[in-house]
Formats: C-alpha cells, structure tokens, sequence
DNA sequence: TTGGCTGCAAAATATTTGCAGAACA
DNA sequence: TGTTCTGCAAATATTTTGCAGCCAA
C-alpha cells in the first residue's frame, strides 16, 4: 500500500497502528467483498497476534468515517466494501460469489412521485441474484 | 383470515397447526416487514405457548414455498415480507421504518452487457435509503 | 397410525463490550 | 504523558438444532 493512502487515514484521523495499517492493506483495492472474519484471517496471515475486537473496532471506525461500506446482502454475516463510489452488487446463487456492478440508477431512472409517496431518497443499493458467467 | 386463504396453504403441502394458521394469520397481508421476534411477540399475544423454534421452523417453511420473502435490509437481523411480488423497499434513516416501493425495475431499465458481464440476472432488490415523510 | 410439528433447552454463530495493559501522537 | 487502541475473555443477540412427546391427516 503506497504511504499516501496510509496518510490520507491519518489525515482522516486514525490513530495509524500496525494492526490498523494491515487492515488498511487488506481492504486496499478489495474487490471480494470480506466479511469480518475473512478480514480476520487475511490479516492474520500478516499479523498474527492481531484480535477480532480489533478488526471489528477497526470496521466501525472506517465506516464512521465514509471509508467503507456495510452490504446488506447476506443474512448469515456482514460484508465490507472499501469501494465507496455509487454502485451495485450481483450475487451469484450457485456459488454465492458478491461481483461489482457500475451501473447509474439515478442517471437511468427517474423516480416519480407516485412511487415515492413523500420518501426522500439519499441512495439506493441494488442486489441482483442470478447466475455468474463461471457458473453459467 | 379467510377459509380459502388457509386452504391454499393446505394445497401448498403445510400441514395446519393452530401455531401455523395462527402465523399465516399474523402475516396475512402484513406490510410491517417484521423480524422473526416480531412475528414471536404478535402470534403470542393470541397463541401464547408458541415457541420460537416453531416461528422459526414456519418461516423456513414458508420461504421453502415462496410464500414470504427474506429481506436483505437490515444487518442485525432478519425482516421477512410476505408480499412476494416484485417490488423493492424505502428504509427510513431516521426512524428504521421499512416501506414498500412498487416500481418495476425490469421494465425501466435495460441491462446491458457492459454492466453485466456475464452475469445472468433472475431477480433484483432495490433498497432506497433516506427519510420518510412522517420524519421530513 | 405415523410422519411431521411443537416446545423446551442447549448449541452454534456473529457481534459487542469491559477492562487492563500497550503504544501512538 | 495522555488518550486511544489492542487483545483477551465474557456477554449479548440471533438463529439453529436435538429430542421427547404430541397431533393433523
């Protein structure tokens, strides 16, 4: 992980450990979309002695500070994204892999009043179950 | 609860328990999205010696058979919706209120390959964040 | 009659919390 | 140095499971 992005944390506040510091690199650019514990062992790897407690004080602070996103996606457990830029999620049923979808709802589709009944819409997550290409 | 209704669920393969027709009932045309505690503390209000297990076991069964849908909404537990037609949701940030939003996605928006990849789509959930109009 | 359902309790899983010691700033 | 973070363990919350007895079909 280049040490601007390790800055641009501490700019943002964080009190930069190791254990922070490999979290940050786990998450860097992670497109597989970890739950905790996945965060948990690819970290360990780097890091052995570090704790769940951390890893998931570590996963509040980011996202307290817009550096994550919470999926809501599977029931089971939680998953991460580091990718925080307006996009969506397709969700193979066979192999339950999580893939990315960049894709403009608000630039495609224009909500109209009689859908919205007086809601105000801030953002929207987009779950599309089917079938991925491995698998197809 | 109509006759027709709880015969329909016969035809379907449940066996009819008072526990269960009283679940079908607690359900029946409820927009409240309620979690497995809610459906718990409603059925017990009129059947008080049912069990969570059981609640449990009917969802199951219940999502077995299509007949009620598991929403993917909220991280600390599981709210289900017994309107299993196509159809997304409003969550209020404000005051965690689930609504719906009959807005057929399908039909407004055409995928294309570029954003899917592969992958082929067989249903889709939209979940609207932001605040509804009792908290505006 | 019997296979499936219920209720109780225990287990399993995921996440949160309290606290003493460690370490970043 | 002081505040914040870490790691451990215990607590909490939700969901699942085992099993003996019950009951709808």
């Amino acid at each position: 992980m280049l040490k601007e992005s390790i800055l641009r944390y501490k700019e943002k506040g964080f009190k930069l450990t190791p254990q922070r510091i490999a979290i940050f690199e786990y998450l860097d650019g992670n497109t597989s979309h970890p739950s905790a514990e996945d965060i948990y062992k690819g970290v360990k790897e780097k890091y052995p002695t570090i704790s769940f407690a951390t890893v998931y004080n570590t996963i509040q602070a980011l996202r307290d500070k817009g550096e994550v996103l919470e999926l809501m996606i599977d029931s089971k457990r939680r998953h991460y994204d580091p990718n925080v830029s307006p996009h969506h999620h397709t969700i193979c049923m066979k192999c339950n892999k999580i893939g990315d979808m960049f894709f403009d709802f608000a630039e495609k589709v224009v909500l109209r009043d009689e859908h919205l009944s007086g809601f105000e819409v801030l953002s929207s997550q987009i779950n599309f179950y089917g079938t991925c290409g491995d698998c197809l």
